[in-house]
DNA sequence: AGGTATTCACATGAAACTATTCTCTGAGTTAGG
DNA sequence: TAACTCAGAGAATAGTTTCATGTGAATACCTGT
């Protein structure tokens, strides 16, 4: 019987007409031909870029930005018509593109050149060799090419942070040594603080040039999720007020067009899923919620034993009181460990797992002092009981409790 | 009462250590000529 | 003698531990009125 009733489900679900028309143009990966409202930040990268093709080399550019302003998919964008044009005319011009914060891909020294190294042709392992050793490689491919190279650091804040800014500095100190090719530096980071922190020698060299992206505004993400859509969804199943009302949300936390059009999609799957054939408001509301309920599950069940043995003890006691502290915290969590074998750490340790687990979002966490009874992290959590109780579960079954 | 000094309970920083993964090198071993 | 094997040295990295220093404000302790 559940086997026909599959089947049934099955038949019923290729019969049923989607919402969508092309679902790829709402998903990340997606990259639309035209950017809207980003004109004045296009021409100015174009600008500064264009010298590349009379075999100039352009001016390193670094450019700020909040998450989802659209700095990526510009730069591709300029790159991707540079290239062509250069390689219509046949003008030596090459554009990478890394991103710095794909973990073990480029988020050291050693595996950004790597990473370069193997964009050149040149396969490097992935340890074993000094680094100077895979500059060597690098400067060799490098000069070998005999190309205008434009290197387009994505997130570049996070390569600093872990590797530091001695990179950089080599980087940016390349063209001196080479003869034949030259590099120059698109740097893109949504910390805009971040160039403060930064050597003053490897800053000025790197801003050159600056472009800033502001947040989008309602209007401007509304016009995004418009042309979005007409590519993506069918027409009609919009209901009257949905784009809108994506689009303010999107708008009321820093203007990001990436959840927007998350959001946009994620209302739309959902109305799908209920065999309904418009997207109403309430879908919206809907998938707001589930958004984040997936999202903490998702990092929750990701995190290594010990977060989360950190992360019950937290849940445990936050259920009796209402504020707690590190000292608390680890206590019960040395409980736990003894309990299920694991190793406790020390509270050193768990001192930055919390304030880890706070940048996930997962908890709230900020340092407080109680005078003369000292300092210490106060914690908290905004989830209601009954998400509290399914990570209670997943923790249970994972710790083995 | 008002001002200063203490003091707590951690936070925060830096350095050092551990375990793991991987390459390279050269000595020792093996098989074929 | 060439090819192969294998242990050991050297590197890079993530995740910790160890040691050292910092810190905000409630309280304790003065001080002069």
């Amino acid at each position: 019987m559940v086997e026909r009733g599959l089947v049934g489900f099955f038949e019923n679900f290729v019969g049923r007409e989607s919402v969508f028309l092309n679902k790829k143009a709402l998903q990340s990966t997606y990259t639309p031909d035209a950017m809207l409202h980003r004109n004045e930040q296009i021409q100015k990268i174009a600008e500064v870029l264009a010298p590349s093709l009379r075999k100039d080399r352009p001016s390193n550019i670094f450019i700020y930005g909040k998450t989802g302003a659209g700095k990526t998919l510009c730069v591709k964008h300029v790159t991707k018509n540079l290239t062509t044009v250069a390689a219509a005319k046949n003008i030596p011009l090459m554009a990478l593109y890394v991103n710095c914060k794909l973990k073990r891909t480029a988020d050291t020294e050693y595996r950004l050149l790597a990473q370069l190294a193997s964009m050149f042709g040149k396969a490097v392992p992935p340890t074993g060799l000094p680094t100077d050793e895979i500059y060597k490689i690098f400067y060799s491919a490098v000069e070998s090419k005999n190309h205008n190279i434009i290197l387009v650091l994505d997130e570049i804040d996070q390569l600093v942070r872990k590797a530091g800014d001695g990179v950089l500095y080599n980087l940016t100190r390349i063209n001196d040594d080479l003869k034949t090719s030259q590099i120059s530096i698109v740097g893109i980071s949504n910390d805009l603080m971040f160039a403060e922190t930064l050597d003053p020698r490897v800053r000025s060299s790197l801003s050159e040039e600056e472009v800033i992206f502001p947040p989008y505004n309602a209007m401007q993400i509304r016009d995004i999720l418009r042309e979005r859509a007409k590519a993506a969804i069918k027409p009609g199943v919009l209901q009257e007020g949905v784009i809108e009302k994506c689009a303010a949300y999107a708008a009321r936390d820093h203007g990001d067009a990436r959840r927007a059009i998350e959001l946009l999609r994620v209302s739309a799957e959902t109305a799908e899923r209920k065999n309904q054939s418009t997207v109403t408001t309430e879908h919206i509301d809907e998938a707001e919620q589930n958004i984040e309920k997936d999202r903490i599950f998702e990092i929750v069940e990701m995190q290594p034993k010990q977060y989360q043995a950190t992360l019950y003890a937290i849940i445990s006691l936050s259920g009796k009181k209402d504020a707690i502290f590190t000292g608390e915290i680890y206590d019960l969590y040395k409980g736990i460990c003894s309990k299920t074998g694991l190793r406790p750490l020390t509270q050193r340790r768990i001192s930055d797992v919390l304030a880890e687990l706070d940048v996930f979002g997962i908890i709230n966490a900020r340092v407080i002092s109680k005078g003369r009874y000292g300092r210490t992290r106060e914690i908290s959590t905004q989830l209601d009981n009954s998400v509290k109780a399914k990570i209670t579960g997943v923790l249970r079954e994972s710790l083995g409790i």
